[in-house]
DNA sequence: CACCATGTTTAAAT
DNA sequence: GATTTAAACATGGT
């Protein structure tokens, strides 16, 4: 389910519920053994970097990874009874918070995390984000666009969603060659996920076209692209592939092949 | 039951 | 060296 807004969202609502709280922290499954490290200590600071979230406690920093399954449940104390692959619960007094189904939750040291981030591209939701290294490296390099924009060493936090949505509201083919894109399109892409993930932050959830007033749009509504059969613009076939190892959709009329 | 999915990592192949 | 491919891992919904 998760892309890089999943992860930001995840880490406001954690803080807010849980912030500067002593936390009963336990793993049902026994599958993150440092849980019990954990045990009573204060949660003082969480932070998303791309789909990567920290929780910083007093004694440990734990970093977590959703990857394809993963997600995080919360409900009003005591909670449900604990069952399924639950893999983490945070407790405070008002609320409990089950973690299911991450490729990584782990107790991470500094200079691991430090590794970690460094191998991660600019960030559109950071504040601080420059998108100046993931520039030089797309006029490097030849490789798909579509592909591009799914390399965390280059965006961090664009996921799968995003990708064929971006391409498809900026008129671009998902095969172009990254290095044929324009300096003015590179800062359009730009500007336009850092206003979609934001937005995906806002509404919990991806949602890439226009509001309507007064009502919430439905799932099948809220995309231009992905997962659609027919292009909204000219009602032609939305072609669907693989690229980069995952399912891209693109109108090839809206989003023609163009010489470099 | 079978199939699909908003992901990443590693190692091997090209 | 750059890139692509395959395999592995993790769950829930339809």
């Amino acid at each position: 389910m998760p892309e890089g807004h999943t992860i930001h969202r995840l880490a406001q609502d954690l803080s807010r519920d849980l912030l500067g709280q002593s936390l009963s922290v336990s793993s049902p499954q026994g599958r993150f053994e440092d849980a019990s490290r954990l045990q009573g200590t204060r949660l003082i600071k969480t932070g998303a970097v791309g789909k990567h979230l920290f929780l910083h406690f007093e004694t440990a920093v734990v970093h977590i990874h959703l990857g394809l399954f993963g997600r995080f449940r919360r409900s009003k104390a005591p909670g449900p009874e604990a069952r399924g692959a639950l893999r983490l619960r945070l407790v405070s007094d008002a609320y409990v918070w089950d973690l299911s189904g991450p490729t990584c939750c782990e107790v991470i040291a500094e200079d691991a995390r430090n590794e970690l981030l460094a191998r991660l591209g600019a960030d559109p939701l950071a504040d601080a984000a420059n998108p100046k290294p993931a520039w030089e490296r797309i006029q490097k390099t030849a490789r798909p666009i579509g592909a591009v924009l799914l390399d965390q060493r280059i965006f961090a936090g664009l996921g799968n969603v995003y990708r064929a949505e971006i391409l498809f509201m900026l008129g671009i083919h998902p095969e172009m060659p990254a290095k044929n894109l324009a300096k003015r399109e590179f800062n359009a892409l730009w500007k336009l996920a850092r206003e979609l993930l934001a937005r995906g932050v806002k509404e919990k959830r991806i949602v890439t076209r226009p509001a309507v007033k007064g009502r919430r749009l439905r799932r099948e509504e809220a995309l231009h692209v992905y997962a659609r059969r027919t292009c909204e613009k000219c009602e032609g076939t939305v072609r669907r592939w693989t690229l980069g190892a995952r399912a891209i959709y693109a109108c090839e009329t809206c989003q023609p092949q163009r010489q470099a």
